[in-house]
DNA sequence: GTCTATATTGTGATAGAC
DNA sequence: GTCTATCACAATATAGAC
């Protein structure tokens, strides 16, 4: 039997994932979620009661992921681009699982922006780890002086950007041809680590 | 009398691009958009049948601006830290008058990946023009060796995503601060300006 | 828990008076 | 060209049988 049988609340959420993620709130219908979900509309309201709940469940969950639990990473006794390296390598990597988030998250945080602090109130993130290590391997020499926040701002810029703005580099520069964007794609966690350490190796 | 009174396709235009740009296609509403513009919502029918055909009006304008027209510059026989300079602060200058193009564009396009395929064909954008501009340099020895196409995603990204990332950079790490936001996209031109310069340079 | 049927509201679009 | 009234349909949500 292999456990071919999931419960339905499961089956719903994954579902309701595949459909806001590629949609958007505003764009996904409760009965596209119940079809890819295989059953009947009506489940998909007596399990979540409305839209906005589900979505919600489904957002936080998204949004947790955007965020790679890295802290772990930045508190060890790792040097600066050891970190930047893990860093890099980690959020590409989550992001060639899952390349609808970048573009549903950023689209979702504009529309409803007060959602995020709520969440990232509640969550375990400390960018300021991170913001200590850079600042002790500056007053090391080890990188050159620089505003911590706009490195890490980079890190994550050059990290996101290429997935969300996949249909132009694909369709626009690399003639529609996917595998050539594939290819792009496994070149860049080396491209983008070695561009970011030229940067700021002392 | 000072021309007040603008013509009504005008003032739906406008109406138009604020509330689609805030809130993209499956967000917006007809009636929103009339209230917006003052008007009937019956009138915006009258002058573009349809939601769609707005939208296009709409998307296309919106599209031309992400692109901006630094491709004079990229022909020039400026060096090429002068053409990345003027790259970064056109971008972000652009984006400080427009901030809603980031996420409305990112969001759009992966909405309907073709439409821009089409857009582009038509569109005097040549990204070769700085490819070969920047391989000169690179056979000049003025900077290091690297792929080119890696060197225009990476200056992109840097420029475009702390715009479409506002509201988790100014309500996680800057307290929910404007002011404090303001002053980081403030000190962001000479930040990534130097940052590319500094990885490329021999 | 799962289904069918239906209520209710929202929304794009049109008809027709002025 | 501009308005009021209304249509037609889509979409969220609920009622109630099984």
């Amino acid at each position: 039997m292999l456990e071919e049988e999931k419960n339905t609340e499961k089956t719903i959420l994954e579902a309701a994932k595949r459909v806001f993620l590629a949609k958007g709130f505003d764009g996904a219908r409760m009965q596209e979620i119940a079809d890819e979900a295989k059953i009947n509309k009506s489940l998909v309201h007596y399990y979540f009661r409305s839209k906005d709940k589900l979505f919600d469940a489904i957002f936080e969950e998204a949004f947790s992921q955007f965020i790679p639990k890295v802290a772990e990473t930045m508190a060890s006794d790792k040097d600066i681009f050891e970190k930047i390296t893990i860093f890099v390598d980690t959020y590409i990597e989550m992001f060639i699982n899952n390349p609808h988030i970048p573009t549903f998250i950023l689209h979702e945080i504009n529309r409803n922006p007060d959602r995020i602090v709520d969440l990232l109130k509640n969550s375990k993130i400390n960018p300021s780890l991170f913001v200590v290590s850079i600042m002790q391997e500056m007053q090391n020499g080890a990188i050159k002086p620089l505003h911590p926040l706009h490195l890490i701002i980079n890190m994550i810029s050059l990290c996101v950007f290429p997935f969300a703005a996949k249909p132009i580099i694909k369709g626009f520069i690399l003639n529609n041809d996917e595998a050539l964007f594939n290819q792009f794609i496994a070149e860049r966690k080396k491209e983008v680590t070695a561009f970011i350490i030229r940067s700021i190796k002392n």
